[in-house]
DNA sequence: ACCTGAACACCGTTCAAGT
DNA sequence: ACCTGAACACCGTTCAAGT
């Protein structure tokens, strides 16, 4: 071979792993397809059955790659003289800035099929920081189920913001007012009593905070109630 | 026109969209094809065009009829004389029985693009009955975000079960306890001390249950250090 | 072992045409 | 206004064939 050449490697699973993750990335999760993911690496969509068994292992490899590189963003959390909320809480938020960075990653963690060695890897660290501090090993657990997928750094939004669609004329508002009485006032504080802008209202990552401490401050009720050490 | 033959009455926008719930329901998420529901309704694929702009507002659509029957159920949810939690928890647990028959329905009401007028009327019920408990209109609005899908009965596991695959041999669990020691020994715990059950381990309504109290008790507790009314 | 090309059985959606 | 049939541009996946 030409060693000044650039060198084609081989496909693997892990470069198609890696370009499905690029193309997602960059055009969104629908443009992942076998056939596009195939072009994109210069070869035949037949040749990814090679590497992956279909396109629901390629959705799941994906999630692997994402949960991976939370593994190893979170690797590096270590304030050991913190008491275990501040660990958890800096492990948990280290995840969300790996998460932001794939906002395609929410829907096909919750549709994963497999459950893979990085997702076991980074629950055995999250689990074992608490364990560490003393927390029970049915805290833990019944911790795990209250987080849920939080405790990867997803948010649970229902009104997602960016389709905020044309702004909404004052009868509009005020009908709206009327039969939303409760959202209405949520809505105007929310947005500097502008009960306009409904959507894109507020600060996603001081309300993701905001819930998980309320989170983690019930688990440390439960654990001093059961008599454990608090950190 | 015979009165007395079955009437086959027109298409609709709600007689589509109950029917792809109901194939949905029987067959699930995949099997909602405008092809599909189309022959299911006797018709052809490009009629339901003229009821639903696509497939697209098709899935919205279905995510909305889920959310209407949420909010059928738990119009009866009445404790007046319960104090607040009590209400809000009966309301999420009202909806989570809803969400239950329809498994498919958290990945759509997650990948939903539009808010409709059922989950704002969902969503104005609950944080009325908070309001009314004398919680800010701050609170009701942190509130939202830290249950976020919870609100509407959705768990957020990410173990899911279901796929339990091939019992485990010994070597391979004590490789595993070995590599995840976390995990390990809350999966023996959970699993009444069978390592090899490390899914489908826990009972998922309880687990559901703690961690929305654990919400809702952070709540009160925000709201008393606010002086706020308790009940 | 790895990659290819043609083919199959599906999709969602358009368009012009029917009534 | 509502429904149809044919067609288009895509999918994921199979299969037999190449090297």
């Amino acid at each position: 071979v030409d060693r000044a050449a650039p060198t084609r490697p081989g496909l693997s699973r892990d470069r198609v792993l890696r370009e499905a993750v690029r193309l997602a990335d960059a055009h969104g999760l629908a443009a992942v397809t076998m056939r596009r993911v195939a072009e994109e690496l210069g070869v035949e969509a037949m040749s990814l059955y090679h590497h992956v068994s279909g396109k629901a292992a390629l959705l799941d490899g994906m999630a692997e790659v994402v949960v991976r590189e939370v593994v190893a963003r979170v690797a590096t959390v270590q304030e050991p003289e913190a008491p275990w909320p501040g660990q958890v809480r800096a492990t948990i938020l280290g995840a969300r800035e790996v998460v932001l960075a794939h906002p395609w990653a929410a829907t096909l963690v919750a549709g994963r099929t497999t459950v893979d060695e990085s997702l076991l890897t980074y629950f055995d660290t999250l689990g074992g920081r608490m364990r560490r501090a003393g927390l029970s090993v049915d805290l833990v657990h019944h911790a795990m189920h209250a987080l849920g997928s939080r405790a990867l750094g997803f948010s649970q939004e229902l009104f997602e913001e960016g389709d905020d669609g044309p702004p909404l004329d004052e009868a509009t508002v005020a009908a709206m007012a009327a039969r939303y009485p409760t959202i209405a006032e949520v809505a105007a504080l929310a947005a500097g009593h502008d009960p306009a802008s409904t959507i894109g209202w507020c600060d996603d990552q001081a309300e993701f905070e905001f819930g998980l401490d309320l989170i983690l401050d019930g688990l440390g009720r439960v654990q001093a109630r059961a008599g454990g050490d608090p950190g």
